[in-house]
RNA sequence: GCGUUAUUAGCUCAGCUGGAUAGAGCAACGGCUUCCUAAGCUGUAGGCCGCAGGUUCAAAUCCUGCAUAGCGCACCA
């Protein structure tokens, strides 16, 4: 809509032109401050030009009127043109806002360490990223989502010597004494458990079964970071295992040419040329790979594949890390501006203004899965998907429990199923309903269409932005325009009730679209919870 | 010290490709139900948009400096 706007402007105008929405609607539907822009040039005043730019539209089947106000050209938009829009999308359905980009997108995500469940934090950039995914399918990318499970390195040692730990005081009962650094939590009896049914008492206590223990495990752990996952629709196309990237290295090495070179018995990346601050070790003297090496090799295998564009999505606690894997990529021959890192930020937890309680049970970390439990994992994609992801976010569980317009969720979901009950109320056929014209809409019905018809350029503009809190920010305001026009007009029984269901369900439908982009079902009907005294 | 992200209503946050009177929810104080879910609608109050300069016809938005805060500055992942 706003396309086929814009375009017509700048045929006629034979340049970009600046097209916003007006804040006040009365307005009209689209405004270009153009002739402010255009008044140096032409050395007039931009009331002159706006004048006389807005008297030189004639009819047009897209516009009803174009008026110049205080220098500002205000489009109104013709009824034709939104009743044969607004038939379109409803014939469009779930298609609706769709498009046929084609570029093909690697999107890696999540990439937490096989080590335990998730906790808040990978929840935000899982939340992010599933976002974007659902997003660039709608809008016809080819884009593939892709898990990194670093299987290799100190963190599964860890990971196996934390189970044995657990094992020998939770299961053996032994008493144990406890290192530095070790993981903790629940699961790791769970996984104990099981390593004694599989193989015997032993592996609790046998050092040298350590690696062993860790590699098994890491596959437990993987199938409960899944179902973490899974408990908020977030799924992956891909996943690469680190340890089965090692075996590439000596290939890559000699790839990377003079971006790699030996000194003190150590191999390092010269990222320093290209604009890192410290040239950083790859291989250390005892032979060990770094974590960079790993992601060397993985960035190598990305590119190989000839994606047009990668995205990455960090803690935002991984920014310093950045320049070092630009900087390798370029050695290995790549555009580097074809990859693209974004950040996820801290998330602080209250609960009823209270910080939120880290269970020791969980070891010391507040998991995805028990938030997950306690407001469910719509209101969780919601939250994390409506604060911009690269900058901090406190938020308190109470609000996103409350059944009412504080909690944004509800106050969406209610808009929708308050339409769906109203169309089932009414003893019109779909047809009935479908052959209505909407055209000679009041101010409110007006607003509500219009906005209604606005999901595909919020789509295409979230994803483009990368700032998917646009979507529910819109959705939220959907939802509002919804409630009023459902308080203010009568619907049931009037002469314009095929109109008004025709116009509710496309409202119906942009909600459903917007909602499942963000990974959320629609419901058709709010059952009230029963008030616990 | 360097890099980076921020600073908007009492609180949590939108708005930032410069444009018309700076928005939402919560919290405060009001109003609206013989009628489709009041789980809703609506009014009032609340703002030197961190500070100081600059660019511009126009700055919350862009640029510079300062202040404050978070994060990072590993041969850890």
């Amino acid at each position: 809509m706003k396309q086929r706007v814009s375009a017509l402007l700048r045929e006629k105008f034979g340049r970009e032109v600046v097209l916003e929405k007006p804040k006040d609607r009365s307005f009209g539907h689209f405004a270009t401050p153009i002739a402010f822009s255009l008044a140096k040039e032409l050395k007039k005043s931009p009331m002159a030009i706006s004048d006389e730019l807005a008297s030189s539209f004639e009819q047009s089947d897209v516009f009803n009127s174009v008026e110049s106000v205080k220098g500002y050209l205000n489009f109104r938009l013709s009824e034709n043109f939104l009743n044969d829009y607004a038939s379109w999308a409803l014939q469009n359905q779930d298609e609706f806002a769709k498009q046929d980009k084609k570029e093909k997108i690697l999107l890696e995500f999540v990439s937490a360490n096989p080590t335990g469940p998730l906790h808040i934090g990978h929840a935000r950039g899982a939340v992010y990223g599933d976002t974007l995914y659902r997003l660039a399918k709608h809008l016809g990318y080819d884009i593939t989502a892709e898990y990194y499970v670093n299987d290799a390195g100190n963190q599964i040692d860890l990971l196996g010597l934390s189970i044995q730990l657990d094992g020998r005081e939770n299961i053996l009962k032994e008493s144990v004494e406890y290192p530095q650094s070790y993981y903790r939590g629940e699961y790791l009896t769970k996984l104990a458990e099981e390593a004694v049914s599989r193989f015997g008492k032993e592996i609790l206590s046998d050092e040298s079964r350590q690696k062993e223990l860790a590699l098994w495990a890491k596959d437990g752990v993987m199938e409960i970071i899944t179902k973490d996952l899974a408990d908020t629709n977030i799924f992956f196309d891909n996943f690469v295992n680190e340890s089965s990237l090692y075996a590439d290295w000596d290939r890559v090495m000699v790839k990377m040419g003079s971006g790699i070179y030996e000194k003190d018995d150590k191999i390092w990346i010269a990222s320093t040329q290209k604009g890192d601050d410290n040239d950083r070790v790859v291989v250390r003297e005892d032979g060990r790979p770094t974590y960079l090496a790993g992601d060397i090799v993985y960035h190598n295998q990305k590119f190989e594949q000839a994606y047009d564009h990668y995205i990455n999505i960090w803690g935002a606690d991984h920014h310093g890390y950045i320049a070092r894997v630009k900087a390798s990529v370029e050695f290995l021959g790549y555009d580097g501006n074809k990859l693209e890192i974004l950040l996820s930020q801290m998330v602080s937890l209250l609960k009823d203004g209270e910080p939120y309680k880290m269970s020791k049970r969980a070891g010391n970390v507040i998991l995805m899965s028990d938030i997950v439990e306690e407001i469910g994992s719509d209101a969780l994609r919601f939250i994390f998907a409506s604060k911009k992801s690269d900058t901090a976010l406190e938020f308190d569980l109470a609000e996103f429990k409350k059944q009412d317009s504080s909690n944004p969720i509800f106050y969406i979901q209610y808009a929708h199923a308050r339409i769906k009950t109203v169309i089932s109320k009414s003893s019109l056929t779909e047809d009935e309903i479908m052959s209505a014209t909407l055209k000679n809409l009041d101010e409110n019905a007006d607003i509500l269409m219009f906005d209604a018809l606005l999901l595909p350029e919020i789509v295409e503009d979230a994803f483009a932005s990368r700032q998917i809190q646009k979507l529910p920010e819109y959705l939220k305001s959907l939802a509002a325009s919804t409630h009023k026009f459902y308080y203010d007009c009568r619907i049931i029984g009037t002469k314009d009730e095929a109109k008004f269901l025709k116009l509710l369900t496309l409202v119906a439908l942009s909600l459903r679209v917007g909602l499942s982009l963000m990974g959320i079902k629609a419901k058709d009907y709010m059952s009230k919870e029963e008030e616990t005294i």
